[in-house]
DNA sequence: ATGCCCCCGTGCCGGGGA
């Protein structure tokens, strides 16, 4: 079984080269972030056409997650991070299927440091942190996947020294990810390539992608239940040379 | 220190992204 997590960069937009990718990697859960679309203008009926099901949570101009499934039930536990009644981005969704759980996440980027952004974005990452802790009390076979806005290490990062002070890479923010990962999580990428390069992003910026200036910001987090089951895992980096593409690339685990 | 590129929308500029 295939899962898969893209930032789409705008849903809408998008839809060639999802619907592209789709087709060719065919994945069976695929988790989705930055929509970019309100509730009412996720393209539906394409994903439908294209053999998926989905359940989403839009948002007017920014953030919005979905999942999608090719043939397992998926039936929605929540689509809104707990913790705090006031926060209304849309940037947490979470279902059941095939009985694992699977949380799609988009966490904020916090740039930039220092100032209130910032602050929002280690204050969601502590909610998420102890809703991550109840699934695991849960026993329940999890998956947390999606665009976690944190280079975890330094290998991440195509020029470490650059990023010291960036939302993206402050010390607080890759303690705040160890703390997580430390609570029983299993990075599946680093399961399997512990060494290796690996990015995930490419600026459009400076021809970031031609010259491999790359972050490595989407992440599996697996339940002990599920890493046991891993049994492969990638990015489909060419999908980031396409037209029109997005900025990230799409991430993929495989397990039993 | 900032723009580069690309998305979206109370749209033809500005905010946000990372």
């Amino acid at each position: 079984m295939k899962i898969a997590t893209y930032n789409v960069n705008g849903v809408n937009g998008r839809l060639p080269v999802l619907l592209r990718w789709l087709k060719e990697a065919k994945p069976d859960v695929v988790c989705l972030q930055e929509l970019k679309a309100p509730q009412e203008k996720f393209p539906l009926e394409a994903i439908n056409e294209a053999g998926y099901q989905a359940i989403w949570h839009g948002q007017k101009s920014w953030n919005g997650v979905a999942i999608l499934s090719a043939g397992a039930e998926l039936k929605e536990v929540r689509r809104d991070l707990p913790g705090d009644a006031e926060d209304l981005q849309s940037r947490y969704i979470e279902a059941i299927v095939n009985d694992m759980v699977i949380g799609c996440l988009y966490l904020p980027n916090g740039n930039p440091y220092p100032g209130p952004k910032f602050d929002y974005k280690l204050g969601w990452f502590k909610r998420f942190s102890e809703h991550a802790k109840k699934l695991l009390d849960k026993g329940v076979p999890a998956i947390l996947t999606g665009d976690f806005n944190v280079m975890p290490t330094e290998k991440d990062v195509y020029k470490p020294e650059r990023w010291i002070n960036d939302a993206l890479f402050r010390e607080e923010v890759r303690e705040a990810y160890k703390l997580l990962v430390d609570q029983g999580w299993t990075d599946a990428i680093r399961k399997l390539y512990p060494e290796e390069t690996i990015y995930t992003f490419w600026d459009y910026f400076r021809n970031a992608y031609g010259r491999d200036a790359g972050l490595r910001i989407d992440h599996f987090l697996l339940s002990p239940q599920i890493e046991k089951r891993l049994i492969g895992a990638g990015v489909n980096r060419e999908v980031r040379g396409w037209e029109k593409t997005s900025d990230h690339a799409p991430v993929w685990i495989e397990i039993k």
